[in-house]
Order: structure tokens, then C-alpha cells, then sequence
DNA sequence: CTAATAGTGTCTCTCAGACAGTATTCT
DNA sequence: AGAATACTGTCTGAGAGACACTATTAG
């Protein structure tokens, strides 16, 4: 930036948050119900304005997860996700969103918070597909947040916050599954994380299924990204053009 | 975004870029040096605020382009860095900036622009280490736009945009040399580069060094997204903590 | 026993990395 | 010829994918 000669205009400074989490082995969103105008009524991201002038960004994002969904804000890493700041995305006026994006265990069914009239978990295939309709551009930012999801699923270590803080290893496949849209080989997928160093470390032994061997505990290893990473098989992909 | 019960904090909104290019096969950012305060007469990225309420971010960047490096703004492709909105980064107040980042082809001298005092190509090294100090938070900046590059030159044939319209695949193999800042070996490199389907295609054949055998010419394919992707070679990393 | 899930061993194919060797130009 | 750069062939070791096989539970 460089020059102020002239008065610059100010714009409207939100933040949207796509947490994402696995119910019955489904990746889902956290949705809200808008209780205002414009939109009232549409599922939306939780998020909201800047409060302050001051406010930090992702304050402000950890603010609105723990006003909207009553989720423990500090236990969720959050990652920035984009900005969406085309004009007209917002009726009210000029509006730039920041969007963040959180990887979420098994959370229980989030009550209302002070902010929204409803929130709850709806299927991301739901949303992707547009069965579900979104208000402003929250689907395009649903979309991004998902295929950000699924690369960093293979680079860091970030599955396992899907899970409880103890997981057997059908369980962590089950969140790559989920989240790559994509059946895994489970003998495979056993060797690859176990031999990914510092991805996870055993603790105990506990009996799951009403059948079957019972499956060893394991809970999230000491390294955040990892190397060699979890490759996600090639698409079917038709020749991509530039 | 929910509500706007009472009154939002509007912020000043600016576009920073990051644009990088290789030079004497060197990885070179393009600054500029600012021409008013705050920071007048230090080096930072190119950038300025939003010129209109409704202007849209991608546009403000292209302008900006244009501008201050007198860069032919439509033939770089522009890709979103990140947000950049720390309170106190700007003594003038509340700025939240969005950088964006450009990979050009080796490209002239830029003459400096009607906003900027001066504009020129730095080698990275440089700001990186801290040697040449830039205005404001860019620095920072500029480090996420080198490590995205390098991401992004693994899974995206836009190392290509590095060269010009045809090149030689030593050519190729210097740009990936420069932004990941390691040396390849050439006959690896030449296979891998072959059998990545739709990477480059060839065209003719000239004599170029005073000496050696001719090296074969080769345009960018149709591909843009590399399968297989051109892998980095491992980090002698220690064990990095989350 | 069977059914079901957990976990192991092993084969094959591909590919990255190392590097010897060949081809084509210059002086 | 010799030097320099472009390009090819081949070996080796690591790892992904396929899948037969063993282990441990419930009923």
C-alpha cells in the first residue's frame, strides 16, 4: 500500500466460520438459522461483524463460534480459509468476509446461542449438492472449506481432532473416508499410519462391536504435519485445462 | 453472518501484491519505494487502497498492478494469499489488507508508476533474511507468498509462467531450483518432466549456450494441475511439534 | 462351529534418486 | 581433439495397492 491522497472508502468486516465434524461417519456443517434481515430464516455460516474497531480477526472468529454455536472456542484450531469480498454478495451494502475454518471432533448437538435462532449440523453433501440452500455466497465458502479440508487431511496430522482424544484406527480411516468422499483399503491404511512417525501412539485396549477382535486405542502423536504425507488416490479426472 | 443489531466498525480495506519473478536465476519479489507516509522512502509491496466502495478486490489488485509497476495486468493470474488485518500493523488506523500473489515471466525493468516513487525487482533472499527491511508487516507477507509458490509449483504447472512463451527444460528445471531453493538433478528431472502428461509439449529445437549440444523448445501444455505432482524433495526437518 | 472385525505378511508395480553412458554442438 | 551441455538407459530401494492369511472376540 502506498498512497492516501484521497479518502479511501471504509467497508463492512465479517467473519465466517465453516466448522466442519463427522456424525455417523458423514461429514457435516454447522449451520445457523438467521434470525435477521436480509435472509432471515436461510441456513448461513455462523459469523457476524467486526465488533470492535479494533478487534482482532481471529478474535473475533473465536468470539462468534463461542456466541453462535456455544462451541468451546479454544479448543478449535482455527485456519484461515479466504476472503470473499465481491460486491453485491451482500444486499446490505459493501460487506468483505474473512472465513475461517475449523476441524471439529464429535461435538454434541450444539444449543442456540445468544446470537442465532437455531444451529445445528447439516450433511456437507446436502449443502454441496444445493438441496440445502444457503444465504449469500455460504455454499461457495462451504465448498472451499471442505476441498481445504481434504488437503490438509493429507499433510498434517488434523484428522485426528475429528476423533475423540482416544480412537482406534477403523475410526480415524472412517474420518478420511468421510472427508475424501473415498473407500480405503484397511489393511493399508493400517500399515500407512502406523508406520507415519509421530502421527499416533497406542494406549490401551478396549472391546468395541458387539463382534469382532476388539481394536487397539490409540491417541494423537506428537507430529502436526506429516511426512511422508497420506496420499488421496488421483481422481478420475478428465484433462484439466488452464 | 447473522446480525447487525447495532452499528458494525467499518475498516479501511487494501490490496498488497506479492509478485514474483526469476532473474539471473533468482527468485526477485517487485517493490516499490512509498513515496508518502507513513514508511515514505522504505520498500514495500505494491498495493494501495480499495479506489471505490463497490470496486472488487480483484480488481483493485489488477489496477494496483498497473499502477505501481506498469505490469501488463492481464496476462498475470492472480491468486489469493491471505488477509492480513492485525490491529496496529498500520499507524494510520484500522487496515485490513488482502495480498494477492502473481508468478510472472522473466519481464523488463519496470519503469516506476504514476503512484509509486520507484519500483524494482528484489531478490528474495534478501527480505527474507531481514538484510532489506520493508514497510508495515510485508515482510511477512512476502515469506507466505514464497511458501505458497513453492506448494503451488509442486501441484500446478505454473512454473511455466516463470519462463517465457518457450523455453528448455533446463530452463524449467532452474525456476523449480530457485523457489525451492535446492539443486535437482538434471537427468531425473528431464524424465519426470517428459512423462507428466500435459506439462509441456514441444515445439522446435535452437542452439542456445556458445557451447553444448542444442536444447529441444517446449511451450506449457493444456494441463494446469499436475498428476502426478512434482515432488519436493523431503526437508531435513526435525521433529516439528503441533 | 460361524460371523465379524482387527491386524500381519507378502507380492507386484511404479516411481524417485543415483549415475554411467551417448549425442551434438562449440572452439 | 576436448570441453560443455543435452539427452538416454539402467539399476536400486521405498512405498502404494492388492489381497491371502492369521488373531480375537461374540453368539
Amino acid at each position: 500500500m502506498t498512497d492516501d491522497r484521497w479518502v479511501a472508502p471504509a467497508v463492512l468486516l465479517a467473519v465466517d466460520l465453516v466448522i466442519l465434524t463427522l456424525r455417523r461417519s458423514r461429514l457435516h456443517v454447522l449451520l445457523v438459522e438467521r434470525g435477521v434481515e436480509p435472509y432471515r430464516g436461510a441456513s448461513a455460516l455462523p459469523g457476524g461483524f467486526l465488533r470492535h474497531p479494533e478487534e482482532d480477526l481471529t478474535a473475533a472468529a473465536h468470539r462468534e463460534l463461542s456466541e453462535e454455536a456455544n462451541l468451546d472456542a479454544e479448543t478449535l484450531r482455527l485456519e484461515q480459509l479466504g476472503v470473499y469480498g465481491e460486491p453485491g454478495r451482500d444486499p446490505r451494502g459493501r460487506v468483505v468476509s474473512v472465513a475461517y475454518l475449523a476441524i471439529a471432533p464429535r461435538l454434541p448437538e450444539p444449543t442456540a446461542g445468544t446470537d442465532a435462532a437455531d444451529a445445528r449440523w447439516q450433511p456437507v453433501d446436502r449443502v454441496l449438492s444445493g438441496e440445502l440452500e444457503l444465504a449469500f455466497d455460504h455454499r461457495r465458502i462451504v465448498a472451499d472449506g471442505v476441498e481445504r479440508a481434504r488437503v490438509t487431511l493429507e499433510h498434517s496430522a488434523i484428522a485426528t481432532a475429528f476423533c475423540g482424544p482416544i480412537f482406534t484406527i477403523t475410526e480415524l480411516q472412517e474420518v478420511y473416508e468421510a472427508v475424501w468422499g473415498i473407500p480405503l483399503d484397511p489393511r493399508n491404511f493400517y500399515r500407512k499410519v502406523q508406520k507415519t512417525d509421530g502421527f499416533i501412539v497406542p494406549v490401551g485396549s478396549a472391546r468395541k462391536a458387539a463382534t469382532g477382535r476388539p481394536a487397539r486405542l490409540f491417541k494423537a502423536g506428537p507430529r502436526a504435519v506429516l511426512y511422508p504425507p497420506m496420499v488421496r488416490p488421483a481422481e478420475s479426472s478428465s484433462t484439466e485445462e488452464q
